[in-house]
DNA sequence: AATGATATTGATAATCATTTTCAATAACAT
DNA sequence: ATGTTATTGAAAATGATTATCAATATCATT
C-alpha cells in the first residue's frame, strides 16, 4: 500500500500522518514480517535516528486498532507484529520455533483449513454465544537451524 | 490424578514432592482451569498461608517442562495455565474473549480438526523442515457477558 | 530414628516488555 | 500564517516473570 493511501486512512480515523509513522509503515511493508517492537525500533534507528521506542509501540497499537496489524504473543511475554496486507490472498497461519522464536508463515492447505474454520466458527457462535472476530492457528516446533544447533 | 501418582512422577524426574507443590496441584486439579499465576497464588493463600508467588511460578514452570501443563499467552503479557489431564479425550481448543480474557474450552468438531492437523503437520514437516511438537488453535471473540456489558 | 547432601522455599531485588506522564513539537483545518 | 490539539521522545512507572540467596525441608542412606 503506497504512502498516500496510508495517509488517507490515518486522516480518516482522526489521526495525523507523521514522519515516524511513515517510517514505521515503510519498514513493515518492505522488511520481512514478524518483528518485535525492539527489532522494529533498532532497524528504524538507522534510517530515522532519534525515533523513540515509545512511538514505535504507540504506532503499533494504533495500527492494530485500525485493523492493519496482527499482534502475535510468544510465550515469553514478548510480542511480534505483522502487517496485514490488503489482498486477502495472503491469509496464512504460523509455524513458530520454540527455541529461537522465529515465525514462518505457511499457506499450504489453507483452503481446507479455512473451510473447517468457517464451520467451526458457526458452531461456536451457536453453542457458546461468542461473537467470533478472529482466529489463530499455529504450530510449534523446532526449526531446521535449531535442530542442527544442538 | 491422585497425589501419590504425582509424587511418583516428581520423584521420577529427580524432583521432590513438597507441600506447596501438592497444594498447587490440588488446586489446579479441582478448580476450573485457565488461571493466571496471580490467581493461583491468591486462591492458594486461603488454604496455604505463607506460600510464595515465586514458588507458584517455579512449580508452573516445572509442570510445563514435565509436560503436564499448558501455558496460554494472552496478548497482554500475562499467561494463563491449564493442567493437561491424563486421558487424552480432553484434547480441546480455545475460545478467548478479547474483552475480559476469559478462556473457554471447546471440543466440538475436534475430530475433524485433528484429522486436518495431522495432515498439515506432515506437510509442514516436509516443506519447512520443522520438527513439529505441538499446535495451538484458538478463536477470538466477545463472550456473551461482555456483549451485554456494552 | 538420625545424618547429610542437595532440592526447594519465600523474601527481596532484578529484568524485560510495555505503558504513563509530561513538556516540547509538529500536523493541518481554518 | 495561526491556533488547536494530536504526536513525539525522554524518563519514570507498571506488571508479569525471573534471579539471588540464606534458611529450610526432603529423602536416600545409614
Amino acid at each position: 500500500m503506497p504512502s498516500h493511501k496510508w495517509r488517507k486512512r490515518f486522516r480518516g480515523s482522526g489521526s495525523r500522518w507523521t514522519a515516524p509513522r511513515e517510517a514505521i509503515l515503510n519498514l513493515l511493508s518492505k522488511t520481512s514480517k514478524h518483528m518485535s517492537a525492539k527489532e522494529i525500533y533498532q532497524a528504524l534507528l538507522r534510517i530515522y535516528p532519534g525515533i523513540g521506542l515509545t512511538t514505535v509501540y504507540r504506532t503499533l497499537d494504533l495500527l492494530e486498532k485500525m485493523g492493519f496489524l496482527n499482534k502475535i504473543p510468544l510465550g515469553s511475554g514478548e510480542n511480534k507484529y505483522e502487517l496485514i496486507t490488503e489482498s486477502d490472498q495472503t491469509h496464512h497461519h504460523h509455524l513458530i520455533c520454540t527455541q529461537c522464536g522465529k515465525i514462518i508463515d505457511y499457506t499450504d492447505f489453507v483452503d481446507e483449513e479455512l473451510e473447517l474454520i468457517k464451520k467451526t466458527e458457526k458452531s461456536l457462535k451457536q453453542r457458546h454465544r461468542f461473537q467470533i472476530t478472529d482466529h489463530n492457528i499455529e504450530f510449534y516446533g523446532v526449526c531446521e537451524q535449531c535442530q542442527k544447533r544442538r
